[in-house]
DNA sequence: ATGTCGGCCTTGGGCCGA
């Protein structure tokens, strides 16, 4: 069974390279991130028209998850138990509970759960958190936590389990391009990648993919600059699998074909053949 | 590194987010 993850950088602009990808990789479950558009305005009819059948979770310009599969798509969960929302830090309060407090914000269409092939699988899309200094990073430790304690209670369900997506987390130094480079960024920081080894914890192993090309496992380049050219870097796109998935991984790689060329994301796939 | 994308509206240019 072939299982995928990619950040596409929106669904409807990266539509012709998704439907050219999915026919010439035939993965059975893909995984994607920043689909940029509500749940009803995913492309299902023409997905479906090479086989696969859809779970889209979306509301907007911004974020967006989804689930493709060849191999059924049961128990869609949208979002997770106690998944927190982001609260801009100008926000005005409209109404207040009767205890004077502000109501939680609402979470962001980041994560979507389902049953494909008898995997339990999650598609992640975790907060870029912008600067250490931000609301936005306190909010990306705060999901990490809550995604960690909900993964905890999947695992005891299903212990073929599965969790990957967009990260916005390089695990290690070799993980960057030029690890000078990131000094005070996010993505690199010791309380970010604690969240990484606080979620393996739970059960999980990472799966490392083999870069076709160089020596570095990078998934994600910046459009500017030239930087995939000259290989400049991150592995933020993290495949997580439980014990029980991590000794059925045959191989894994990343598909940096896909980044070249006319009209790419800015990640490319990661692909993993479990036996 | 801030050199490019994508989405959206205040639309053929500017702003936000990554």
């Amino acid at each position: 069974m072939r299982l995928a993850t990619w950040n596409v950088n929106s669904v409807k602009a990266r539509l012709p390279r998704l439907l050219e990808w999915l026919a010439e990789a035939g993965p059975d479950v893909l995984c994607l991130q920043e689909t940029k558009c509500p749940a009803d305005g995913f492309p299902a009819a023409e997905v479906g028209e090479l086989g696969y059948e859809t779970a889209a979770h979306g509301d907007g310009r911004w974020n967006g998850v989804a689930i493709l599969s060849k191999v059924g798509l049961e128990d869609v969960t949208r979002g997770f138990p106690g998944e927190p929302g982001y609260r801009g830090e100008s926000e005005e309060p409209t109404l207040l509970d009767d205890a004077g407090a502000l109501p939680p914000p609402p979470p962001e269409p980041r994560a979507i759960g389902a049953t494909c092939g008898g995997v339990r699988i999650w598609s992640l899309y975790v907060p870029n958190g912008r600067t250490p200094d931000s609301a936005h990073y306190a909010y990306k430790l705060d999901w990490f936590a809550a995604l960690r304690t909900a993964l905890t209670d999947e695992l005891a369900e299903h212990p073929s389990l599965v969790a990957t997506g967009d990260f916005n987390v390089a695990p290690t130094d070799s993980d960057v391009w030029d690890p000078a480079v990131f000094v005070g960024s996010t993505h690199v920081t010791p309380a970010e990648r604690k969240a990484l080894t606080d979620l393996l914890s739970v059960g999980f192993h990472d799966v490392v993919p083999k870069p076709m090309k160089g020596p570095n496992p990078f998934t994600y380049w910046d459009y500017r600059a030239g930087m995939f050219h000259k290989d400049q870097g991150m592995r933020i796109d993290l495949f997580y699998a439980s014990t029980p998935v991590a000794e059925r991984v045959e191989s894994a790689y990343i598909d940096r074909e896909a980044r070249k060329g006319k009209g790419p994301s800015d990640h490319a796939p990661v692909v993993v053949d479990l036996s």
